[in-house]
DNA sequence: GAGCCTTTGAAGTGC
DNA sequence: GCACTTCAAAGGCTC
């Protein structure tokens, strides 16, 4: 049931238009998520030819403010403020946006949830703020939560009601879209010199989560329109508050998970939560024994005095945090279940790969949405975990994959080696994760897609003898994976691109050669040369304004075939 | 039951 | 600063 209702709910978003009225291929509608679908299953099924083409009627109905989108930061930040207009607006820009990741039964980045190990996310139309909003009036509705929403993995989607959706999240001011809101890097809430967020600063939040730390403790919580479940008020505060942003709450579950996840008070006012601030509700917010924030071994003779057995254990018994979702996996978590619906395939990988083309065939507008998102999602981690860092999580899987990587980068060396030769070769055929007796081929895996891709070796390009890409490519939203399998892949490809490129440098705009594109590039073969765009399109936006290249060349130009 | 596969993006590491 | 590595999600599959 919850697979469908969120598909269901999804219904109810009304496309997002743009001012002349033209479809902007919102993702969220049901329609559009069907052609979506059956951009997919076409890609899937049809030959790359059929695919391209399609994919290329799709970019041509693309109006050009959303292609314009990123080109012109300006414009695209008035795109999605657009939903601000009252006579415009008829829903959020795209799905769940904005929304609430409330996460099922557990924190989304506490992957030691209770009852939901995977952490699966359920995305919520975000009612904050509820001040004005009756909470009777979303909990009546039916459409609200439910538990089999909460419990199931899908996300959701909460339509909005009565209420601007883009309110709670987003003022949308220039200020805080600024041009270079949509990626991260550059972002005014991103510190240009480490990338990381700006330490919370309650102008920039209030946007985000407008209540103030005093109010937190006066007001209902905005979680208070939940369902209530298994007779428990979905929202109701323990005796102590919220004194823990971790699932060891003193709540059921639920209560806890979602609490804890998105509606601590820590990222109300996380600067400094042991501040005793009396706009904290309860002073016990900040519980000692917040695992988040490890105490200083100066400040904590105790702990220093430990042995490093105790000290593992303790870290052991540390609630594992999980990195914020980028904007792919935002976007992966949204469109799996729609590509499993559609498709007889459910291995992850090869449904992945589908998903990774399907983001490649997103205009630009579309990618913004994710990115945007994921930027939220990253500043809201940094909110709830302010000094967690990706390094807490580093090299805490199992090695074994490590080691596989690392001799598969041995063996790619070796590929590479034997580059040369390759190209008087026949061509290797690629290893194909995705099962050819699928009945839904992954066109990015095909045999044929992937050596009749132009996979552009990086070294070619990085060869002074090598034209340098354009300034389209570089500026190309894609960032180039430099897993070791993908560069694998590249060398096996290098020969066909380094002929095909032959016939394209002339014109020095490859992303719009034909020859070069005969089929949608499968990602992982796409050029490091041409797509390293560190920090990639986004940064790209930020740091080098690159709004004529971007303008130059859209994304599906490259990532599509061109006729 | 741990890990692999597969994707992209963010961020860490190492040089 | 660059290249490389790791992790995030997902679920079937392999060992």
């Amino acid at each position: 049931a919850g697979g469908g209702d969120d598909l269901g709910a999804n219904d109810e978003l009304i496309p997002f238009q743009d001012e002349g009225g033209e479809e902007q291929e919102p993702s969220s509608d049901s329609a559009s998520a069907q052609r979506d679908l059956d951009e997919v299953k076409s890609s899937l099924v049809n030959e790359s030819e059929n695919q391209s083409s399609s994919s290329d009627s799709e970019a041509e109905r693309r109006p050009q403010p959303a292609r314009d989108a990123f080109q012109k930061p300006r414009d695209y930040f008035a795109e999605v403020r657009r939903p601000q207009d009252g006579a415009f607006f008829k829903g959020p820009p795209y799905p769940g946006y904005p929304f609430l990741m409330i996460p099922d039964l557990s924190s989304p980045y506490l992957s030691n949830g209770p009852l939901s190990p995977g952490g699966a996310r359920t995305y919520l139309q975000m009612k904050w703020p509820l001040l004005d909003v009756p909470s009777s009036a979303t909990v009546k509705d039916t459409r609200s939560p439910s538990p089999a929403h909460l419990s199931n993995k899908v996300p959701v989607v909460q339509p909005p009601h009565h209420m601007h959706p883009l309110t709670p999240l987003i003022t949308y001011s220039n200020d805080h879209f600024s041009p270079g809101s949509p990626p991260t890097h550059l972002s005014p809430e991103i510190d240009p010199k480490t990338g990381i967020p700006r330490p919370p600063h309650p102008a920039e939040l209030s946007p985000y989560y407008p209540l103030s730390p005093g109010a937190v403790g006066q007001i209902p919580h905005p979680l208070g329109w939940l369902v209530p479940q298994q007779g428990q008020p979905m929202y109701s505060l323990p005796p102590g508050g919220f004194r823990h942003p971790y699932p060891a709450l003193a709540m059921n579950a639920s209560m806890s998970s979602l609490v804890s996840s998105r509606f601590s008070p820590h990222m109300v006012a996380p600067a400094h939560p042991g501040l005793p601030t009396s706009g904290i509700p309860h002073p016990a917010i900040v519980s000692p024994i917040v695992k988040q924030e490890p105490a200083p071994p100066s400040l904590s003779p105790a702990v220093s005095a430990k042995s490093p057995v105790t000290v593992k254990k303790e870290e052991e018994k540390k609630p594992h945090v999980k990195k914020p979702l980028n904007a792919f996996m935002l976007y992966m978590k949204e469109m799996r279940a729609k590509v499993v619906a559609e498709c007889t395939l459910k291995e992850s990988a090869a449904i992945n790969q589908i998903l990774g083309r399907k983001w490649h065939n997103l205009s630009r507008e579309e990618q913004a949405k994710y990115y945007e998102l994921a930027r939220k999602e990253r500043q809201l981690h940094s909110q709830l975990y302010p000094t967690w860092s990706a390094r807490d999580n580093y090299g805490k899987k199992k090695k074994r994959k490590r080691e596989k990587q690392l001799s598969q980068t041995q063996s790619q060396q070796q590929v590479q080696e034997a580059e040369g030769a390759l190209a008087s070769k026949s061509k290797k055929p690629c290893v194909q994760y995705l099962p050819p007796e699928k009945s839904c081929d992954s066109p990015a895996s095909s045999h044929g897609s992937m050596l009749d891709s132009p996979a552009t070796p990086s070294a070619a390009l990085a060869s002074p003898a090598a034209p340098a890409a354009t300034h389209s490519e570089q500026a190309q939203p894609l960032s180039l994976t430099t897993k070791p399998e993908s560069r694998a892949q590249l060398a096996l490809h290098s020969a066909a691109f380094l002929s095909a490129k032959a016939t394209a440098t002339s014109s020095g705009q490859m992303g719009s050669q034909p020859p070069l594109l005969s089929r949608p590039l499968p990602l992982g073969s796409l050029p490091t040369a041409l797509l390293t765009s560190p920090p990639s399109f986004p940064a790209a936006l930020h740091a080098h304004q690159a709004l004529p290249v971007l303008q130059a060349q859209p994304l599906s130009l490259v990532t599509k075939s061109a006729h």
